[in-house]
DNA sequence: CCGAAATTGTACCGATTGGTACAATGAGTC
DNA sequence: GACTCATTGTACCAATCGGTACAATTTCGG
């Protein structure tokens, strides 16, 4: 049985915040030593391939809280109204109400987008098609479908920047009450 | 009568499209000087602050810019769907239809936007306010215009990241069309 | 308890970072 | 031509950058 690096999952996050909050270049070793309470040893022990590396397993690992929490309900759930409900929700729960910003969607504005241009390609286009999906089986018309959860994935993007722009986190919720609506369901409790 | 440095304008467009491409971070003197041909002892002459009076008056720089081609539309025009419509074709053209990012938008992301805040916040509250004010005049209820207003400037910063993850020009344009009908105005040409 | 492997701290590397100092040059004014 | 002030190139600075080397230490199965 393959032995995993003590709590690889916890390492990955707190390294993930760093490059949340400073981006790629601002994201120094010394920082994320810090954050992390680890040396360049054991760093470079488990990530051979120095800052790049970290930043790709930190895609993937969050590529992967959102293939599971997102992505799958869109897909898998019989209702498709229920998968983009629980898009909704983990969205929310996710980005804390706005308090946390996208981590791939600021990868993608830089330079930094053409180290990890696959993987950010790849998560966008997975969030959009699925839920083009889900919203095509839930009667929308193929190319409207499409439209729509392109437009959803961009608002979300787009809600995030505009929240910490105006340090005001209604401003994401309000974006996602109204992308409740516009993608079929029910106001909210 | 002042003497201003000569195309001080130029200057700070060349400056601009470093912090663009590269971050606050990524930018470094080195990038500044080899893209405006201006060694340190010139560029710490212009902007005895260093990069970041640079980078707080690439931020002006742009929103005169807007000011002048977006927000004084939207305010001033007597025909709110002129306004309108002209903000629209002027973002489309700034962005160069999504090949450019937003540098505001790219600023407020990481930890640079600690440094600009005021900045940052002032830009997209004007837009949102001035948009929502045509928008209202143009027969729109008070707080309906609001959320839409919000929700339009949401929707170009999340195009614009969008189209940049997905290498994909035409989710930018997809949603300038889409929002030209959401907001009041006839199918383009 | 032993040996092997995983993990770690530390010292070090050359390159680059943002920034300063300053002398040389530029151009325009009297 | 002399004076002034804007502009520039160059040398230099300490600090930090990402990365490497490696010996010391932990950890753990046998």
């Amino acid at each position: 049985m393959r032995r995993i690096a003590p709590d690889r999952d916890g390492l990955l996050a707190m390294i993930g915040e760093i490059f949340r909050e400073h981006g790629y270049e601002g994201a120094s070793l010394a920082l994320i030593g810090a954050a992390t309470g680890l040396g360049k040893g054991s760093l470079y022990h488990f990530f051979p391939g120095g800052k790049e590396e970290m930043a790709g397993a930190v895609i993937a690992h969050i590529d992967g809280w959102f293939e599971d929490n997102v992505f799958a309900p869109l897909r898998d759930r019989a209702d498709p109204l229920t998968g983009i409900e629980q898009m909704l929700d983990a969205t929310d729960s996710y980005f804390r109400s706005g308090r946390r910003v996208c981590l791939i969607g600021a990868f993608a504005l830089d330079e930094s987008r053409d180290l990890f241009a696959d993987q950010i390609g790849s998560y966008f286009g997975r969030w959009v098609v699925h839920l083009a999906g889900a919203l095509e089986r839930s009667g929308h018309r193929a190319g409207e479908a499409g439209e729509l959860a392109e437009e959803a994935v961009a608002a979300i993007q787009g809600a995030l920047t505009l929240a910490r722009a105006a340090n005001d986190l209604d401003v994401f919720s309000r974006a996602l009450r109204r992308l409740r609506m516009r993608l079929g369901l029910r106001a909210k409790v």
